[in-house]
DNA sequence: GCGCAGGTGCGTACGCCGTGCGCTAGGGTG
DNA sequence: CACCCTAGCGCACGGCGTACGCACCTGCGC
């Protein structure tokens, strides 16, 4: 046994632990899920793999979240708490409603695995943000001069609205950020499919040959634009 | 070595391969799928439970199913065919329109695995059946007077409401079968905590304290009926 | 100075998962 | 009879969420 093998017991020995980084935080590690959640989607969000890029094993997670549902439930609400903040609301109630929904959209479409997960957990219950911003919506509805039992619904049928067209937007820029591609490579690649796809059905395939070659981000901004102005058109018969 | 120890090389020996199930086949296996998506949710369907209820291995399914996300796919297409068919079409557009609504809404409520779903996979690009659907709804809007390029959006206004709405009460429904409870008892266990949550929100409480008591499909149901009136209302005044 | 308590991070392990691969046996065809 | 084709299976691999218990750091009362 030669002396090396003795363990020496001085500081310069011992493998420095590593505290650079703020430690580990529920803060730190909800933002870091956000951030891969965007770039990656739901599927590539692990454990192991968030752990990995806080420098930090997988089990130590587990002393700020108590599991990975309750992580996605946290990340949903960091998500809520992003969400424009009120505005101005000089402008009347049709103009702040359509700003609401046009924030809630381009928040959606920023985090397009959020649409999966609300669908998954639900709406309701969520955390503080989501609260205090049905809060505001419903303040609005009710500003406007909807009775309060009305509000809620009006409210909710909006917001129904909005969650729809953003889910199926959201799903295909999903895709592509798990792919890895482009938008328009992946729009070139799976045009010829779906034109085949659509062979034995006329309306639909004349809505294809019209619409080949327009920006889809374009066209998916004025199909938005056009029913969320239904919807508020709808809405604005029930007041005065 | 004795003599039983020896293979014996006879029909009545070996275990009588069982085939009293028709075999395998795509068909069987996506019906079977449905029926455990519905019973349990989402996460319970694994190809190794999957393969066990049609008592087979997990690794046989892949003889007719390429992976577990072509399966969801051809489960999903499998629950647009299951749509109710056109119907009568006497009525007028807007009964027409209305009927069509209720009826996605109904079939997803009868799955609830199929919002969260759909969310991931998007709703472009499914299969014959939903090809089929959109095919029949599009010339709907057509023959309301809708042009071509209009009734391309005003049916996308009308699903992604559909679809917005439903979603939720989806998520709240698919909670309650993968836990085995009755709404009821999931109703009563939950109220307190959202009535403490909403403490600081006056019109979230407002509503809570409104709604006690009342049944949640029917108010669901009212509520999806107010929306659907309010978004056709906002379709019709683009109608002559 | 010293022991102690509480909390943080991590290594290990368990039981799942999707699925690739190569074998076997049974039925159809020459 | 020989032959091949294919449905089904057993096994194995790498990855997952997470329970558990140990090692260590920090701050406190003595």
């Amino acid at each position: 046994m030669s002396a090396d093998e003795q363990p020496i017991p001085s500081v310069w020995a011992r493998p420095r632990r590593e505290r650079e980084q703020p430690a580990l935080s529920r803060e730190h590690i909800v933002a870091e899920a956000v951030r891969l959640l965007d770039e990656e989607g739901t599927e590539a969000l692990s454990m192991r793999r968030l752990g990995s890029r806080l420098n930090a094993g997988a089990t130590s997670l587990y002393r700020h979240v108590a599991s990975k549902d309750e992580l996605f439930e946290l990340a949903v609400d960091a998500i809520y708490g992003e969400l424009p903040p009120p505005g101005p609301a000089a402008a009347g109630w049709r103009e702040s409603a359509g700003d609401v929904a046009r924030g809630l959209r381009a928040t959606i479409l920023r985090h397009p695995w959020i649409a999966a997960k609300l669908a998954e957990v639900g709406l309701a219950f969520l955390g503080p943000n989501a609260l205090r911003h049905s809060e505001h919506l419903l303040g609005l509805f009710e500003a406007a001069g909807f009775p309060p039992a009305e509000a809620d619904q009006a409210m909710s049928t909006l917001v129904a609205y909005v969650l729809g067209v953003s889910t199926s937007e959201a799903a295909w820029l999903s895709m592509i950020a798990r792919s890895g591609g482009s938008q328009r490579e992946w729009t070139e690649r799976l045009w010829p499919a779906a034109e085949r796809a659509v062979q034995d059905y006329p309306r639909l395939r004349a809505r294809y040959a019209a619409q080949r070659g327009d920006d889809p981000a374009r066209s998916n901004e004025d199909s938005f634009e056009y029913g969320l102005q239904r919807v508020l058109d709808g809405l604005q018969t029930r007041l005065p």
